[in-house]
DNA sequence: TAGCAGGATGTGT
DNA sequence: ACACATCCTGCTA
């Protein structure tokens, strides 16, 4: 991807903190956006990008959730104020949009042709560790980002997915930010409503590779994925509009809109006093998921908040990614679960069953 | 053996 | 102070 010319990734950093704007000189082929406008901004100095310091990239799930270039989620405002810097020139927000959805459309056949080139399938939810390696790898030598630790990163792709900047930059300090906007955008190429132009090409490319089209339908399957996973490509990150429980009501499938954090008991519902998701917020996040994660965790009842735990490991783990804890499991996290039995956020079930627990307030 | 219950202590915010 | 993370002992299915 990324061919000829030249376009910046800047990574989502802290908008408040100029000297975090990295610049990935990325060659890229063929764009038909005119792209000088935000080069001569980049070139100006530092100023701000569309998503907390970023141009061109999708927003952290921990600000926006997954990365729809569909939908109206560019923070217009931001960028509407920068691109007004230009000389007064003034772009509608359609406009804006417009040019953000095309500048990412045209990525998309790059990411796909990579993905082809590595003999791997564009949808990140189904790689091993092996594919996510081959991958790194391949991002790493495109845009010079050094040598990568690849040990940090022998994980499967849905966990890749679920990499928050911050863990992106403590398994690679040096190049973390611009690793996470490109897993954003290779996400971003799933969700993508290809446009008509670009999917005859793609499937041309890779004509044996199923197409997630329940990303661009809303109609279900589960064809592409493994076995025992029936993963949605969605952030961790609690969705309203996913909340559809067990029930498996059509919005199972639905892309939502993230919110910043589910409702739920009102003991310790104050934010989050460490500044970090809590774990009962993190459980709820996985429960409002199903489509993602109930291979690992489902409701029993959701109306009186009785959930089960279908695999402790995996969420252990899910919940150590997100502490940044490698050494997180089951033992420690029902630990704290427990904690929550003096506070009064969970409980067991009246009966109690293994791997069973009940919020005391429910949903 | 895995999960459960809870005490004690350390750590980071 | 708070929310875990970690380690521990003992119990149970």
């Amino acid at each position: 991807m990324f061919s000829t010319g030249e376009v910046c990734i800047v990574s989502p950093t802290p908008m408040n903190d100029p000297d975090a704007i990295h610049l990935a000189e990325i060659s890229m082929g063929s764009t038909l956006l005119d792209l000088d406008l935000i080069q001569q901004q980049q070139r100006n100095g530092p100023s701000p990008s569309p998503f907390s310091g970023g141009f061109g990239l999708p927003p952290s799930p921990d600000m926006q959730g997954s990365f729809y270039p569909e939908q109206n989620f560019f923070p217009t405002q931001q960028m509407g104020s920068t691109i007004q810097q230009q000389g007064g020139n003034q772009i509608s927000e359609i406009e804006e949009n417009e040019m953000m959805r095309l500048l990412m459309r045209e990525m998309i056949p790059d990411i796909l042709e990579d993905c082809h080139k590595l003999n791997l399938i564009p949808n990140v939810y189904c790689w091993t560790p092996e594919d996510v390696q081959k991958w790194l790898l391949c991002v790493a030598n495109r845009f010079e980002l050094g040598e990568l630790e690849m040990g940090h990163f022998y994980i499967n792709g849905p966990t890749l997915a679920t990499l928050q900047d911050v863990d992106f930059r403590h398994r690679a300090p040096k190049c973390g930010d611009i690793l996470y906007s490109v897993v954003c955008l290779l996400k971003s190429s799933i969700h993508f409503d290809v446009a008509p132009q670009v999917v005859p090409q793609a499937q041309q490319m890779m004509p044996n590779i199923p197409q997630p089209s329940h990303f661009i339908t809303g109609a279900p399957t589960t064809t592409m994925m493994p076995p025992k996973y029936t993963y949605t490509p969605v952030s961790p990150v609690a969705t309203p509009g996913d909340e559809s429980g067990s029930t498996g009501s059509p919005s199972d499938d639905e892309i939502s809109i993230p919110s910043p954090a589910p409702s739920g008991p009102n003991t310790s519902m104050t934010p989050n006093h460490t500044g970090g998701i809590q774990l009962w917020q993190f459980l709820k996040e996985l429960l409002l998921q199903p489509n993602s994660y109930s291979y690992c965790i489902r409701w029993i009842d959701r109306t009186q908040g009785i959930f089960k735990i279908e695999d402790s490991v995996e969420v252990a783990r899910l919940w150590g990614l997100r502490k940044n804890r490698p050494a997180m499991n089951y033992d420690k996290l029902s630990r704290s679960i427990r904690q929550y039995y003096r506070k009064g956020i969970m409980k067991k079930t009246e009966v109690s069953q293994r791997l069973v627990y009940q919020f005391v307030t429910p949903c």
